[in-house]
RNA sequence: GGCCCGGUCGUCUAGCGGUUAGGAUGCCGCCCUUUCACGGCGGAGAUCGCGGGUUCGAGUCCCGUCCGGGCUACCA
């Protein structure tokens, strides 16, 4: 069977999380089976749509790597691929009156007072709300020729069948059925002529010859109705694949309420499409062996109906972070470094935390922005000397945002220091002379071509001749003096990097703050 | 309220009648080491929501129950 899949978003707002969850599992599945993965925008609800959207989905897809091979980005042969075109196009008039004519959908002229009034009388009577067989479900052919020409609106419902059992055998949870006479008839046509998901989209669905509905599970509900259609048409239905949802830490609905959720911000906080797209897949669905950290072409080879979880996954943000850094440390230099430039390049990534609130316990969100903007001028100020930073650097970060402060030490005359450390390391008996001998080095043996184990030895000689039993007192205040902090790479690779030029003048400055006034 | 789905370490998961319930992340410790990371090793952490069955034997099958979630729009 070929497989024909759609991601079938209503741009109504940013992409998040979920939605992005829900293409990368199409995306996996129509890769795997050498399928087709189609774009479709659902933008039947005109109140709510919006093109900046649109736009931003797209791009968002494109930032993160999943493809499309129909879309109304590319076209294809299944188009137009907004449903609001189709409508105009005239695709779904001829099927709803196809349906009408095969006694499955029928007009009905409510009003919304009435229908409110209706529910309200269901809720007092503890019943299931509904449009189970209201006012026209069974009116007869004179009442509603009688309505049209009195002109009122009406909208064209579905005429659910009754005291039956409606089923669908669903790729993750199996058969699941219900009571036909828990169904209520859902609007299939609008009072303004437009059709509703509940239509549009399946009809779509078996025009594009979809071998697979896969959607989030908040779809379950309403499988029967759809289930239902296809049925009523006579058409073959397409495998449902209900996906659990991924859910907030607190069980939740993912939202905004739980802080990031749009993934523009993730690719803003320096995650690579790569990681995250591993991280997703890993929420609902496993290979079936311990396989976690995997490339693209691993979880296309890799993706199957039967690895997907019933139940609803939670993001846990820990294991974002270990992924991505597993990815920066995977990036040859070079490339990284090429990463790391579109990343400072795209505007998204400054605005992001320039209009990020500060947070009690996280990083000033205006000094990470201050950083990379920092970092990218260095990075055009001298590539090789900022590619060495970032080689030292790679290991020990785990978002591309990361780089700013990390790398921050290296560029400019002199570094921030940190107060704690310089009272901590510049004073002890040995310090200024350390700082004098390493002063003088630096305007004589020390030299564009002096290696890393040029620098150690400097330093172990200074330690033996001061008769210092460890390394310690000597590394660490000339740690503190070059980098004005106590982390950070190896000291001699990182003096290597700097040379003698810019140590010289921090050594001096280290020197001056090591002097009681 | 009604209908439906779900429930294994904090988190993501493996498990498909017989396992000391495995892995990963996070946490802790040790090693590496000039620091911080990375990496390596080890540890704590799950009476498999709970209660009944079926069975020689149940996380795995059945029933009940509790809890969580979704839907219950002329939104998707």
């Amino acid at each position: 069977m070929s497989v024909r899949v759609r991601f079938a978003p209503s741009p109504t707002g940013m992409l998040h999380v979920g939605a992005l969850r829900d293409a990368l599992f199409k995306h996996l599945f129509a890769n795997h089976h050498h399928g087709v993965n189609i774009l479709r925008i659902e933008d039947t609800d005109q109140t709510r749509y919006s093109p900046e959207s649109e736009a931003e989905f797209i791009s968002t897809l494109e930032w993160v790597g999943i493809g499309f091979q129909e879309g109304p980005h590319i076209d294809g042969p299944n188009g137009p691929y907004r449903q609001s075109e189709r409508k105009q196009a005239g695709i779904y008039q001829p099927h709803i009156e196809k349906l009408m004519a095969l006694g499955h959908a029928y007009k009905a002229f409510d009003t919304p007072e009435e229908l409110a009034e209706m529910r309200k009388v269901q809720e007092a009577a503890k019943q299931s709300t509904g449009y189970y067989g209201g006012a026209w479900r069974d009116a007869t052919p004179q009442q509603v020729a009688e309505a049209e020409a009195a002109g009122k609106p009406f909208v064209i419902r579905q005429r659910i069948p009754r005291d039956t059992v409606i089923s669908i055998n669903d790729a993750i949870r199996g058969h699941v059925e219900w009571d036909s006479n828990t169904i209520d008839d859902p609007v299939l046509i609008k009072a303004d002529g437009m059709p509703t998901y509940h239509f549009a989209s399946m009809v779509d669905d078996h025009l594009m010859g979809i071998s697979h509905i896969i959607r989030g599970e908040e779809w379950l509900s309403s499988a029967p109705k759809h289930a239902a259609l296809f049925d009523a048409f006579g058409w073959k239905r397409p495998i449902f694949v209900h996906c659990p949802v991924i859910v907030g830490t607190d069980g939740k609905k993912l939202s905004k309420r739980h802080g990031a959720t749009r993934v523009l911000d993730y690719a803003a906080q320096g995650y690579l499409p790569g990681a995250l797209k591993n991280f997703i897949a890993l929420i609902g669905w496993s290979p079936g062996d311990d396989r976690e950290a995997m490339t693209e072409a691993e979880l296309i080879e890799a993706f199957d109906l039967k690895g997907l979880q019933p139940s609803p996954g939670k993001f846990d943000i820990d294991k974002l972070r270990w992924l991505n850094g597993l990815a920066i440390r995977a990036l040859e230099p070079d490339d990284l470094l090429d990463v790391l430039i579109d990343y400072l390049h795209t505007p998204y990534t400054l605005d992001y935390f320039n209009q990020l609130e500060r947070e009690e316990g996280q990083p000033d969100p205006k000094q990470i922005e201050q950083d990379l903007l920092n970092l990218d001028r260095a990075i055009s100020h001298d590539r090789g000397f900022a590619l060495e930073a970032i080689k030292l650097e790679q290991p020990r970060v785990h978002t591309l945002a990361d780089f700013g402060s990390a790398c921050a030490f290296f560029f400019g005359d002199l570094p921030h220091m940190d107060e704690k450390a310089v009272q901590k390391w510049f004073f002890q008996p040995h310090t200024i002379a350390l700082f004098d001998e390493m002063i003088e080095k630096c305007s004589t043996s020390f030299g564009e071509d002096t290696m890393i184990s040029d620098y150690e030895a400097a330093l172990r000689g200074f330690q033996e001749a001061h008769g210092l039993e460890k390394l310690g007192p000597v590394v660490h205040p000339t740690r503190v003096a070059l980098t004005g902090k106590t982390t950070g790479p190896g000291l001699f690779e990182l003096m290597g990097v700097l040379g003698p030029e810019r140590m010289k003048k921090r050594f001096q400055h280290a020197k001056e703050l090591a002097t009681p006034a």
